[in-house]
DNA sequence: CGACCCCTTGATTAGCCTCAACAACCGTGG
DNA sequence: CCACGGTTGTTGAGGCTAATCAAGGGGTCG
């Protein structure tokens, strides 16, 4: 199933976990819930800011945007990559305040719902939650991948990681082919991966050189995939959730 | 409250929880459920490998652990440390299989349960569900805080970061004293943070000539707590968890 | 058309790693 | 109780990766 929201008009979340699991026409209900009204956000806009106090999450319905912190030292991480059905905010949910600030990176649209809704989701359907967690889970485990990455790995094999998992998370949500507009700059590329803009340079053209990458303009395609998936230890923990132990819906 | 499994008998991660919320009686009992089996594990010993499937969790009752990555390079990355009231294993619930080994630091305790009671909980405790969920969010936090450490700042932040964070944690769990055994080798430490052995010593020593932390055999003790979270930017993840939008307790 | 952003490239520097040697400590077994 | 081997901590010298500094070119948007 590779259904998109911004397809159907129907609900983007929904589209992403019924590729763990084949919904019930009620949980379908509830997550048609959360997304009732839409937002438009222009490239460059702020969405969210870190330490702010938030009521609302946002499921993303369409556009590219990223989450960063901003260190005392003036420099920043980003510390995710949002795309289509993945949730925004979701920091906010551990102590009331964001714990990282989101910008759009493309225009974007976003639906957001209140805390309530996430509650009602909780006490309603123990099953959708018991994915929601895990889905928190493997976000948590890819944020090790990269800690991992960043910790013990060379440049060049940080930035082949992202790239891998840019793609992976692409094919997911549908929109894989194997040539992707990146709309990404080398500073943004340096700040998820903890390098400068002018070594993320350096390293993309040596992984192009090496025939891994093609470059035009902001278009990449991976050509060595397989070589690239070598070089990062890469392990998309996306691919499947494992359900089995789910109890089950309501 | 800093009730503390071991000294009660009773379950350690109820006594983690209460920190966050007033369990009720059914939910005390629910959590006293996980915890009916106890395994001893020797220091050293590895507790769950990497790649293994799990039918699983533990609750640590006792003791440190750690969890981590092995690399292809040969390499280590310590993702997390464990420490009483703690889950481990929760990795293996996204995929089916571990993402992470975890080993023994000290002598500890476990205890173990299926991960079918994890599902009969969210089916009948939303309200610790959303608490859990809340934890798993707030450590995805905590890890983006550690990857900003690893990413953007010096070696001296990042260990300094990491001092502050398992002071913190300790405190937590009531064994907060300002004075602490820290059974973690250097090269752990440099694991954890992306550093040598070697440079992890010459930056604890700078720090104990600049008079941040005191150092006797593998005692340590924060002296300038002030200027550490300072350099290193901590912010407590744990300290509190916003509760206000749960759902009410069944 | 101009201003700005982004990419690119070169030269130099700095922070951390590697290698190496030795001292201190610990658990073990005799 | 002591002797021993292995692990951990400490220190120095030198090397390498990635950062910094600097400058120019191309593209895009107003």
């Amino acid at each position: 199933m590779s259904v998109q929201g911004d397809l159907l008009g129907g609900s983007c979340l929904a589209g992403r976990l019924s590729h763990y699991l084949a919904l019930t026409q009620s949980e379908q209900e509830a997550l048609d819930q959360l997304e009732q009204h839409e937002r438009n956000v222009k490239r460059g806009a702020v969405v969210l800011r870190e330490h702010d106090s938030s009521r609302e999450l946002f499921v993303v319905r369409k556009g590219w945007l990223y989450s960063f912190m901003l260190l005392g030292n003036g420099s920043r991480q980003i510390t995710r990559l949002h795309f289509p059905g993945d949730l925004i905010g979701v920091s906010s949910l551990a102590s009331g305040r964001l714990a990282e600030s989101v910008v759009a990176v493309t225009d974007a649209v976003l639906s957001p719902f209140g805390k309530d809704k996430l509650a009602a989701l909780f006490r309603l359907h123990p099953r959708l939650s018991a994915l929601i967690f895990s889905l928190a889970v493997a976000e948590r485990v890819a944020m090790a991948d990269r800690l991992a990455s960043i910790g013990r790995t060379s440049a060049r094999a940080r930035i082949a990681l992202l790239l891998c998992e840019i793609f992976a998370r692409m094919k997911i949500i549908g929109t894989g082919r194997e040539s992707l507009h990146l709309p990404l700059t080398q500073e943004d590329i340096g700040d998820a991966t903890g390098l400068t803009a002018v070594h993320v340079n350096r390293m993309m053209r040596g992984l192009a050189n090496d025939g891994l990458i093609e470059r035009r303009g902001s278009m990449v395609r991976l050509i060595g995939e397989d070589r690239l998936v070598a070089e990062s230890a890469f392990v998309d923990r996306f691919a499947r959730i494992d359900s089995s132990w789910f109890p089950d819906p309501a």
